[in-house]
DNA sequence: GCTTGACCTTCCAGTTACTGGAAGGGTTAC
DNA sequence: GTAACCCTTCCAGTAACTGGAAGGTCAAGC
């Protein structure tokens, strides 16, 4: 199948998976006589798998060591679940830094009128943050 | 003050106050005779505002406008809290998909054995998405 | 046979907000 | 004078694509 029906089935862009193969996180597919790629379920396959693990947040480099386990039959589940729960650390430590600024900001905008005058607690927090 | 100095006052690295001034997100500093920088504490100031809105995750974009309302004694404060509560609907929005990211892998991690077993329920779904 | 439109190809540039490093010149202390 | 450290500019790289240009291919309709 061409590149836009593998984008389909895939989920990702034909783009997308154009630079997965430049960059060498799936194979070179095949090509017919005419220089087009050709793409048989396998590959749809690894599409799908790289789409998924890219929804959940994954690197590119956590997705090549997570697809190389995957076509590793004698792997050891312990290394994927230490690159998922990786993962989960990385996100706790994101949503505690968003959580934070949210915090200050809406702190700061609960001050503010927010209407016609120039007066402004969060510009002022800006030019001398409060906490320091 | 030479650059490292408004650097360490301001809080942001010599290289990214060079990389303001190219943006044109600060007005290009004064010179000096040998052509160093040369910085005064209005200069830090502006510095130091714009490092603490980047830190609480404005884009160079809002920082533009932030400071330009912020140089603006004829504000509306209802435009600067327009664009605090705009961030803290990207903060919302973020926050939410990572919470989805992580009940997903908490709930496939905590399925995964995590031994030297190749069968792994992280894999299976990254393979097939249940929800799918 | 020819055209039209939708594919496909490669390659280059742009995105965000810096950061590292090279090459070269200035300053300060001993 | 020289060593250590500062400053300058400019170029390249980061992450993961995305947009667009230039050009070849294919299938359908006239």
């Amino acid at each position: 199948m061409n590149i836009s029906q593998a984008a389909e089935q895939s989920g990702l862009p034909p783009k997308t998976i154009r630079y997965y193969e430049d960059i060498g996180l799936v194979e070179p597919a095949r090509r017919r006589d005419n220089g087009y790629r050709d793409y048989g379920s396998r590959d749809v396959h690894m599409l799908r798998f790289l789409h998924r693990a890219r929804d959940l947040g994954f690197s590119v480099a956590d997705c090549r060591a997570l697809l190389s386990l995957y076509t590793d039959s004698d792997r050891h589940s312990a290394d994927v679940k230490a690159i998922a729960l990786n993962r989960i650390a990385e996100i706790d430590r994101k949503i505690a830094e968003l959580g934070e600024m949210r915090m200050v900001l809406a702190t700061l905008a609960d001050k503010c009128h927010g209407d016609e005058r120039p007066d402004c607690p969060i510009l002022d927090d800006f030019a001398a943050p409060a906490n320091q």
